[in-house]
RNA sequence: GCGCCUGUAGCUCAAUCGGAUAGAGCAUCGGCCUUCUAAGCCGAGGGUUGCAGGUUCGAUUCCUGCCGGGCGCACCA
């Protein structure tokens, strides 16, 4: 069975396809904040006059008109606003259904039939050293846009590229060789832009107690490898491919990729060096592929790895960058163009850089915890993560530190918990859970306010998905809970009248189910008891 | 110099890839606990959206110029 939403926008689509040949990109419909503009509002109307030179007026009285006729038993009211907007609200039939349906298929009630297959790539961290609170963020915005991909239909791959070749591996292996000296007690010293951490000498010490047989370089790429996993596997986060970019080397794929560039008359030789002509696709700057002394760049590789992604038949790529490589952007898709694949496959997101702030232990502590082990040793699994997606990706984050350990109610996550608390402290009072009848006992506004606000849960589902920000499913999750605990302070759900209390539990329960699926998808476990 | 982000209430941020009266939280001030957890609820004050122009039915959003903050501009990875 489709839900509300489904139907909704498929109709609006169809109703631009058909009569003004327009094809309408979700999201179509915003749930707006204000009551007077209903449940949902559009501004389709306006959008197809500003393309078909007609009046916004006639255009919303074509589409309400098509409304009425398709889906005008869902709807209590449907009105035409000033330039042309089209604003809808719920019928109480509508909301009694999307109630009924969200307790009895619970999650699944919001499952959508895209069935993309998607990779995500994320992190991608070169293993010379521990993850940093840029890396943590990137990681964390990754594993939920994953999540939100895979709750709405979607089958997800989370894939890891490991930078396991090359000058910086080079130099971390000799940092750890010059450690080993110091640990043998022979003279050592760190080499020229060497790595300086404490797990360098932590990797030497470990390499001599347990590394024999082993060769230094592979022993040092390994113990890196397990340092990340174990740093992501902290917040919950697991990659199903990890990607090596020696073996991409190792089994000529750099060269082929070369090659296919060569035969299509992209690439070039100049003072030495091979180019590729990046500014044929709009590249501000033609890019070295191989150096003049015969080795190849890190972009050759990069290409060659996308190049493989390409193939692998993906519906969708999604890449997830930080803001140093945004004047990457240009030369990997002017490379797969290159290529030939598939225009608009794949989709960069740079995540902006994090601050740390913290009032109590001032710029000293907040200064050396670059860490993100560190980061979550200090605020716990659950605040890191739920604190990392307070805003969209494209702006800075300044996370403070002290708010999110915080133990009371100015902490947004706290608030939220609270809602999960308090539903089962009733649950357990009542000694019975919600069974899904009595849903027309529902009648105040009160309660129908938190209905209404559950059935627009798939619009805000839509919305992260398209615009691939997981901040809209926090803002959502922190203005349910302001609403339940409206509700809660104002409607007491176990009362006299036991029709209206079983009720009142399936509203709790309905919340709880949406509560429990959008931390599910945030990766943070709800509470039972505070 | 060029490119990408960014400038909104005292602070941290929203404002749906041009939409309706620019909204929250914190902080400040004032109310609400004999009833399901007061870690909560209700109310008040607080704004020339950095500045100046432009585009149109409509601009915090787009364009131009200026001012401020962050990051990046390799035959590094």
């Amino acid at each position: 069975m489709k839900n509300f939403y489904d139907q909704i926008s498929l109709t609006l689509q169809e109703i631009a396809k058909s009569i003004y040949n327009l094809s309408l990109e979700s999201p179509i419909w915003e749930y707006s904040s204000r009551q007077e503009f209903g449940d949902l509002s559009s501004a389709a109307p306006l959008k197809i006059a500003s393309q078909t030179n007609n009046d916004p007026l006639e255009v919303a009285a074509v589409i309400k008109r098509e409304l009425v006729e398709k889906i005008g038993d869902s709807v209590e009211k449907l009105e035409i606003v000033k330039p042309g907007f089209i604003n809808l609200f719920f019928s109480k039939k509508i909301l009694i259904n999307t109630l009924d349906g969200i307790i009895n298929q619970g999650k699944k009630y919001f499952r959508e039939a895209n069935g993309k297959k998607l990779l995500i790539e994320f992190v991608s961290a070169n293993p010379t050293g521990p993850l940093s609170i840029a890396h943590g963020r990137q990681a964390v915005v990754g594993d939920v846009l994953a999540n939100i991909r895979a709750a709405l239909g979607d089958s997800v791959e989370r894939e890891y590229y490991l930078n396991d070749i090359g000058r910086q591996i080079d130099l971390l292996v000799l940092s750890v060789q010059e450690r080993i000296k110091e640990l043998e007690g022979k003279k050592w010293v760190i080499p020229e832009g060497g790595y300086k951490g404490e797990y360098v000498k932590e990797i030497a010490d470990s390499y001599l107690k347990e590394g024999k047989g082993q060769s230094l370089g592979d022993f040092c790429l390994s113990y890196m490898e397990s340092l990340i996993k174990n740093d992501l596997g902290r917040i919950g986060i697991s990659f199903n491919n990890w990607v090596s970019q020696k073996k991409l080397v190792e089994d000529k794929k750099v060269e082929e990729a070369i090659r296919i560039l060569k035969e299509r008359g992209f690439i070039y030789e100049q003072e030495g060096a091979l180019w590729f002509r990046s500014t044929k696709f709009s590249d501000s700057k033609d890019r070295v592929i191989k150096k003049s002394d015969g080795s190849l760049t890190y972009f050759a590789s990069d290409i060659a790895y996308h190049y493989d992604k390409c193939q692998r038949n993906y519906g969708r790529l999604i890449n997830l960058w930080g803001p140093d490589h945004h004047g990457y952007i240009k030369r990997i898709y002017s490379a797969l163009e290159a290529l030939g694949c598939k225009n608009d496959l794949l989709r960069v997101v740079i995540v902006q850089l994090v601050t740390l702030r913290s009032k109590e232990r001032m710029s000293k502590r907040a200064g050396t915890m670059v860490c993100l082990s560190e980061l979550i040793k200090e605020v716990g699994e659950d605040a890191t993560r739920f604190y990392y997606l307070t805003r969209k990706n494209s702006s800075h984050l300044d996370f403070d530190i002290d708010l999110a350990k915080k133990s009371s109610f100015d902490n947004p996550l706290y608030y939220i918990q609270y809602v999960c608390a308090r539903i089962e402290s009733i649950f357990k009072k009542a000694g019975k859970l919600p069974d899904g009848n009595f849903n027309q006992y529902i009648e105040s506004e009160e309660e129908l306010q938190i209905v209404r606000f559950l059935a627009q849960f798939p619009f805000c589902l839509q919305r992260s998905y398209f615009l691939l920000e997981p901040v809209f499913i926090v803002e959502y999750l922190k203005n349910l809970a302001s609403l339940f605990h409206k509700f809660y302070e104002n409607v007491r759900v176990l009362c006299q009248d036991s029709d209206k209390s079983m009720a009142r539990l399936n509203i709790l329960q309905a919340t709880k189910i949406v509560l429990h699926f959008g931390l599910e998808i945030l990766g943070i476990k709800p509470v039972e008891q505070m």
